[in-house]
DNA sequence: CGGGTTGGGAGAGCACTGCTCTCGGTTTTG
DNA sequence: CAAAACCGAGAGCAGTGCTCTCCCAACCCG
């Protein structure tokens, strides 16, 4: 059906990618405030009416940098999981921080448009971006679900709420999980925290001179919060 | 000198007050890339050139937002901590973070504004805003250093890395701190964490109905928190 | 092969933005 | 009282998102 490869869809599909291309430099150097489709057509040499062939709207084109930028953050985090030896989970777990971090402070345009505030007046639609947007915590969960499996997760035993543990207990069965409501818990506020962290870096909430090297103020707290949720 | 209070001047500061209340009510249902000195005027009555008479430029009133946001929540924030026995640390601490969490969800465009990406193009001018911005972790480091001093802080007395140590060091004698390193380091952890839960909840990064109560979740988190720094 | 259909670029146009300028009229000041 | 400062109105420029029509080339099918 939509799979017939003519010229004119391949020449299509170019254009596509071609925009999304400029779209990421232009985020990369100007921001997402200054994201223009005008300018976008601009680079593309042709007038800016035409890009709306492509793209409906400029919120369009801000999703689809989205969902690319999720991608490529999921694939930094996956290739870097991958290259820790599978046993290792702590070090699995300080990978996954130690990517999102590289990734952020390389592209904190794209990041900021992620995992800063929300552009407002754009909703990104969920059902294109929950799925690449949940690669990371997936990661990160199938981590600790692994170290808990293996019996190497020291699980931090401490009371939950009533009504979070059954929150926990959804996610648990939607997600598969076997660990314990508090390792979940703690997972959850490491998640925050390596973001909390990671943002407070890239948005310049340190302070401009604070750290000589904020690269070692990063390490000691990844290693607090691998600790915090029961490894290493 | 610039204290002569004329009719006019009154008259201009009023100007002013009310160009910073409809700019913030604008900022609260329209966003931060809506803020439009021309919808301002036009609340104001009066022509979008005469605005210029009073602000510069849009980043000049995004600049007026931010001071008088970092006021509203260091004020929040003095307020709840007054309101904890001064004796009671781990109490102060997680009155901090509540006193954050609540203003947040209660001003979230404004708080976007303050710790979500920046604005891009727009950088808040350091001399007006640092002031007023570390209000929020000057109390945090106030409430550590008190329980330090009163003994009532289990330092977990784990080691810094030497560059690290060197900052901390800085830090402490700029702030005229006592308190060991190691907490330093994990205030700064708690600190960052604390604002990745709040960011995360009010930028809607848990998801839209992961949690019955969002404030069970932050409970739990802030408990851990305070624990981390070695209250409680 | 030829005619109808579709895709897609060009251009004009609307409403909006930030910002600058000049022109008057008022208020303050020396 | 005259000079200076203040400040609102209005026009204007360049940019934006987005819509519309026009029109030509590519495609598909009988």
């Amino acid at each position: 059906m939509t799979e017939t490869s003519t010229p004119r869809s391949r020449a299509r599909e170019q254009t596509m990618r071609d925009i999304v291309r400029i779209g990421r430099a232009h985020l990369a150097t100007d921001g997402a405030a200054a994201l223009s489709l005008r300018a976008v057509a601009r680079d593309l040499g042709v007038v800016s009416s035409a890009v709306y062939r492509y793209v409906a709207s400029r919120d369009e084109l801000l999703t689809l940098l989205v969902v690319d930028g999720y991608d490529e953050l999921g694939d930094a985090v996956d290739a870097a999981v991958g290259e820790v030896d599978a046993a290792d989970h702590a070090g699995r777990m300080a990978a996954v921080g130690r990517a999102v971090r590289l990734w952020a402070l390389a592209e904190p345009a794209t990041y900021a448009v992620l995992f800063g505030s929300p552009v407002p007046g754009y909703e990104a639609p969920p059902e294109r971006t929950t799925g690449p947007g949940t690669r990371v915590v997936l990661r990160l969960v199938e981590v600790w679900e692994d170290a808990w499996r293996a019996g190497a997760l020291a699980v931090p035993d401490e009371p939950v709420a009533p009504r979070l543990a059954a929150d926990l207990a959804r996610i648990r069965r939607d997600l598969d999980l076997t660990v314990p409501d508090a390792v979940i818990a703690r997972g959850l506020l490491a998640w925050a925290s390596l973001f909390g962290c990671v943002s407070f870096e890239v948005f310049g909430q340190y302070g401009p001179d604070t750290f000589t090297d904020t690269g070692d103020v990063f390490e000691h707290h990844l290693r607090a919060l691998v600790e915090s949720v029961g490894l290493g």
